[in-house]
DNA sequence: TTCCGGGCAT
DNA sequence: ATGCCAGGAA
């Protein structure tokens, strides 16, 4: 049994479980990744806030929302926390597009994802994470997105060592779906299966670990099982 | 490792 | 009151 396999079956579990999530709630690619700038590290009724306070005054559209002063949007996303520095990180990432793409996500959606992934590594604010939310889902592209709980249920169901990469993680989640060739369905997957890795970690991985009702506790128990065998092993080795 | 931060559940 | 959240930088 492949690291890769297991994480496929574990992907298909929480799709039985859970069912579709329909990632990511909201009404434009602007909208998303505004939203995937203000979430980080912050629970997602507090980026509704500020995305209804920027939607009231009709500044979720490019051209408006690249005019407003940066005091002012402080002030809007105010509800989402850490509202200085994310309010630095909007402004950068709307001259990114603004200077590089004409004003067009649609633009920079047909850029190469090499390309996009890097410009937008390069804003002080953005980092791997929120850079491939962004890639994949307010501009399409096929991004494998890694966070604190995918790290959490990789480790403790021993597909990973405990120090394990960002890099490292994704590449282990892209390999189970190695036999997805179409982009598009790639991009899907990799859509639902970051979604259902936040469900299932908001109730069972956080901090402390809730397995009890955890969809995902048949497989933890495998590998409990695999574990104790291995250790049996080796005190008859007496290693 | 620590700080950034308001909002919410407990 | 305390802990934690769809993270990232210094």
């Amino acid at each position: 049994m492949t690291a890769a396999s297991r994480l496929r079956t574990l992907y298909d579990t929480l799709a039985a479980a859970y069912g579709p999530q329909h990632w990511w709630p909201s009404e434009s690619p602007l909208e998303t990744m505004v939203g995937a700038c203000l979430t980080q590290g912050t629970a997602w009724t507090s980026v509704e806030r500020s995305l209804a306070n920027l939607r009231a005054r009709d500044l979720l559209q490019f051209d408006a929302l690249l005019a407003l002063p940066e005091d002012e949007l402080r002030e809007l996303i105010r509800p989402s926390g850490f509202m200085q520095r994310k309010a630095a990180t909007l402004r950068a990432l709307l001259e990114l597009v603004a200077n590089e793409y004409g004003g067009s996500l649609e633009r920079f959606a047909e850029a190469p994802a090499e390309t996009a992934r890097a410009q937008l590594l390069a804003i002080t604010g953005i980092g791997p994470e929120t850079a491939d939310a962004i890639l994949l889902y307010a501009l399409g592209q096929p991004a494998m997105v890694v966070d604190e709980y995918l790290r959490r249920v990789v480790v403790r169901h021993g597909l990973a060592p405990e120090r394990v990469r960002y890099a490292e993680v994704q590449q282990l989640a892209l390999a189970a779906f190695a036999e997805e060739t179409d982009p598009a369905a790639l991009a899907d997957h990799c859509n639902e299966f970051h979604a259902l890795v936040v469900q299932v970690g908001k109730a069972h991985c956080g901090r402390t670990p809730n397995c009890a009702q955890c969809p995902l506790r048949g497989d933890l128990e495998y590998y409990q099982q695999e574990q104790n065998r291995q250790g049996r092993l080796s005190d008859l080795r007496n290693d």
